[in-house]
DNA sequence: ACGAAAATTGGCCAACCAGCCAATTCTTGA
DNA sequence: TCAAGAATTGGCTGGTTGGCCAATTTTCGT
């Protein structure tokens, strides 16, 4: 019995290899031939898995994005409280791992290509329709409800800028500066909560 | 006497054209060829001006930046003391003119480019230099020196943030709602100012 | 072992594009 | 008016890319 067919290795290789491409490529350097050569294949094999090349970088938006949920879910796991919970949302979305510099160069690149590709539009309301949920629930305890869809978009502009910072300050930012920051925003916005507690033990939520 | 040179002229219509053209097609699908249809002219004369198409949308970015510096500076000749200044700046950068989906697509498009285009990273620190030298003057009285930085980072962050919000959200988001957020932000983290005052005449920052 | 199906190759093609340039039109100063 | 120079045109070219496909190799069930 076969547990995983070669396609669907190969579908996850090139979609892998593909957003690796798209970090040191950008979306307009980023070829189907880079990405086969790179995968160590023929350009035709790209092909025989993506019927296009968008439909290509639109698995690799989903591969971006599966990471950067694990993230926050294997820290959720591990949260009690509301306020663990909140924190493990932002947290997973600053996991040393991923809060890099090619990343967010990649990330940048899908973005702005967004506006023009309606199935990149879709993937992002379902990324920005999860972050949501998972902020309201989280606040259901900490704010009061007429002003937590305000707070939840308040953090979410927030992670996206710092993210945004990463990719175009010169020499980067780290992700304990980010961290320090959602941590100040949280401290003034939402008190009676000591936030700094998790700045102690980075990359921990628990 | 001839104050303004034709070829001035050509040169500041077609960087423009070129910054609306980006609104539309992207860093990739934006042509020469598109540049000059759209300015009513042909491909051979956007490359008697600019000698490449990298150096064409460099001019590009200037322009937008251009646009955007005028608007910070308008409102910084009616401000009279420090909270009017740092307001001028937030509001400045959220002008309904300017804080538009198309604007934002352009943007974007830059800023995905920067990590690869030296050029267009000089540009970037430049603009990001006087946003934090615009910040950190204005915050000199209303913020302790050792967290001057910190806070001009987070207004920073948070700005970028809501323009990305205004990008990749489905409905996008209008001007007042940013500046909720930013004088939220502000009303908790610089208190004893009523920022809350500002949101009443929209536009204005005296 | 064998044959069907899956996987893979490498090259072809049509489309597109940036850069270039010779020829033409327009502007301007004397 | 009339050159001289600036402005502008439009087509050419070399190079690149995405999509396609016929041919070949590999895998796997029987």
């Amino acid at each position: 019995m076969k547990l995983t067919r070669i396609s669907e290795i190969r579908r996850l290789e090139l979609r892998q290899v593909a957003y690796e491409v798209l970090q040191t490529e950008g979306m307009a350097g980023a070829t189907v031939e880079k990405v086969a050569q790179r995968a160590g294949a023929s350009k035709g094999i790209v092909h025989h898995y993506f019927k296009s090349k968008q439909q290509l970088f639109e698995h690799a938006m989903r591969h971006s994005n599966a990471l950067l949920r694990d993230e926050v879910i294997r820290r959720m796991r591990l949260a009690r409280t509301p306020e663990q919970r909140l924190w493990a949302i932002i947290d997973g979305n600053f996991s040393a791992d991923f809060f890099t510099r090619p990343m967010c160069h990649a990330w940048l690149s899908l973005c702005a290509e967004v506006p023009r590709e309606p199935q990149l539009a879709r993937i992002q309301r379902v990324v920005h329709a999860r972050m949501r949920s998972n902020l309201l629930t989280a606040l259901r305890s900490l704010v009061g409800e007429e002003q937590r869809e305000h707070v939840a978009l308040g953090i979410t502009s927030l992670i996206d800028g710092l993210w945004l910072q990463m990719g175009l300050r010169s020499q980067g930012l780290s992700a304990a500066d980010a961290l320090g920051q959602m941590a100040d925003y949280l401290s003034h916005r939402i008190p009676n909560v000591a936030w700094s507690q998790y700045l102690q033990r980075p990359g921990s939520a628990a």
